[in-house]
DNA sequence: ACAAAAAATGGTAGCGCTGCCAAAAAAACC
DNA sequence: GGTTTTTTTGGCAGCGCTACCATTTTTTGT
């Protein structure tokens, strides 16, 4: 029984030149639309390929030419829809582009980034993109010595290496604070997921306690839950917050899984929103513009983030930080 | 003043291996811990490669010993969260196994998609990862003349180029309607997003229907939101069915996200669930949980279809069909 | 101590393509 | 018609690495 799963070996561009009748070089330069050739050699060449159905080598064609075309993303997670959303932005901008997405997971662990932005560079990528400023020593003298491009994504509350595009995660957190004290909210809680991973979510405590703090104001309570941020981890974050401090008359969560989770808890536990209870969260999901009470939060640019970074990295800009800010959506639950 | 941002000249491995005083086999075989050194030998490569700071070309590598270790993803989208599941699933093994995991969006377009697995095959992947049966011819004839894996995920009603891994949607469908049936509801609604793209969300539906015609009932109104599935969708779909048709006592929706906005028109309106409406996704998110009732729904899975269609394709696993269930979840809306 | 086996090492031919250069063919000019 | 230009074309040297083979060094056996 033959194991006819396996790999067959593919036509080469050596094939198709002679099936042409041409020269090889003829051939690289008619796919790839480069240099000139007449009409009738074009469709010679063509015609061959469709033919022998031919699929250039990019591994060839790249070692050759220097300039892979590849842009690495190395995320934290998959889970939170944040990321997915700026691949989402950047894929369309790079699949335009004639460039190819690469990624890696790293679960929040500096330790796991470094790894795979070394496995990374061995594909010597165009660029390299990353979830923020926070990185081991070994990563970012990595990213200096591989002359590749690197963008640093959804923070600006930091030093870049390169390129850096997102939004302020400090600043994001003062201005929920503001919008809440202008409310008139002051005995404030925060409900959380896991700081010393997120260092943005941390930022925007941060913000948030400094803003307080500049009114005159503090953290009446604080609840961290164990583990990535989700909607169950807020609602769970919530009702542990909610008892040992009862009195609390609003809640900012680290974004808005953890702030579904509060309302969620709220509505089944009949607490009216936002009279007995304010909510406000981080990101400004869809979702959260549906539920019966719009979602009070912020709405961050998360699919133009991987937009303008692949913009900037198929266009070879210049290094730069480009800010593109955030809205505060007031929603109905604050 | 200098463009220092642009790409600088990389350290080779004749570097290194001048640089050990061996040479460069030797440091090809110590690098990949392959073929017999000598500690010593070792120890001095490696000081080379530390003092240098030498990555290696894994373009150069791949080019030389066939094999790109590089598993290429062509999927339907990124805002659905089915795919970064499959994904997250997908990439923990991939990187386990040094593999690397590449992606495209086709935005549910099966010319895309072509165009997409064309320029997926130029980096000569181990394996092609789509999303269901349905391609194009060219998009096939592509496929099998590669010579690599390919790997057709989260369906099973179909006919497999080579692995298939993921359940049965049919079966799906029809699970969900007998399970309606069981409850007594007889009135059943049917809210869906375009099917004429999603053709798994088009084989549940079908096989509800066929589950219905089964039991001599049929459904009993249907509407269909234009564009991909969203909250949104769901929670204006429930509410032009609900205008339509009054008396309904049950609606099956195309997936949880659509569900889900179906609860919150329920939540909004007063409807109560599933006393007046009840309710029935697909997917089992984990938001569907944490809801105040939590969501009556079929679990797919979606993490595992990842893991197993990157272990089979690791394990160079002969051509097969895994077909890994799904779970019914009771749940409180109907 | 000498032969035989095993381990360690280096040289080099590609992998499939692109970039450069020179040669050939076609077009334009006086 | 005989150049001078311009357009097409092919040859071939690498890109940086791995696979294979030959050679050298070390270990083992008697």
């Amino acid at each position: 029984m033959t194991l006819d799963y396996r790999h067959q070996p593919a036509v080469t561009l050596a094939e198709v030149a002679q099936a042409a009748g041409v020269g090889e070089s003829t051939v690289s330069r008619v796919l790839r639309n480069h240099g000139s050739f007449s009409r009738k050699t074009r469709d010679r060449v063509m015609e061959a390929v469709e033919r022998l159905g031919y699929v250039p080598n990019r591994i060839a064609g790249t070692l050759a030419s220097a300039g892979s075309r590849l842009v690495a993303f190395v995320i934290p997670s998959l889970s939170n829809i944040v990321f997915p959303d700026v691949l989402r932005g950047a894929s369309a901008v790079l699949e335009a582009n004639q460039h190819q997405a690469v990624f890696s997971v790293t679960d929040y662990d500096p330790e796991r980034e470094e790894a795979l932005v070394a496995a990374m560079l061995a594909w010597r990528p165009t660029a390299v993109m990353l979830a923020g400023f926070e990185h081991t020593q070994g990563t970012l003298k990595m990213l200096r010595a591989s002359g590749c491009r690197v963008a640093e994504l959804l923070d600006l509350d930091g030093t870049a290496l390169d390129l850096a595009v997102g939004f302020s995660n400090r600043a994001a957190g003062r201005a929920s604070a503001e919008f809440l004290l202008r409310r008139g909210y002051r005995r404030i809680g925060y409900v959380g997921h896991d700081l010393d991973r997120d260092t943005r979510a941390a930022k925007r405590h941060d913000g948030f306690c400094e803003a307080l703090g500049a009114a005159g104001a503090a953290l009446a309570g604080r609840e961290i839950h164990a583990g990535p941020s989700s909607v169950e981890g807020g609602r769970l974050g919530l009702e542990r917050l909610l008892a040992r401090y009862p009195d609390l008359d609003a809640v900012y969560f680290s974004n808005d899984d953890m702030a579904l989770g509060g309302y969620f808890h709220c509505l089944a536990r009949g607490i009216p929103v936002p009279s007995a209870l304010a909510l406000f969260g981080h990101n400004g999901l869809d979702i959260g513009r549906v539920t019966p009470q719009p979602l009070s939060t912020i709405r961050t640019p998360r699919v133009a983030t991987g937009q303008v970074a692949a913009e900037l990295v198929v266009a070879d800009a210049p290094p730069q930080a480009v800010d593109l800010g955030f809205e505060l959506i007031e929603g109905a639950t604050a």
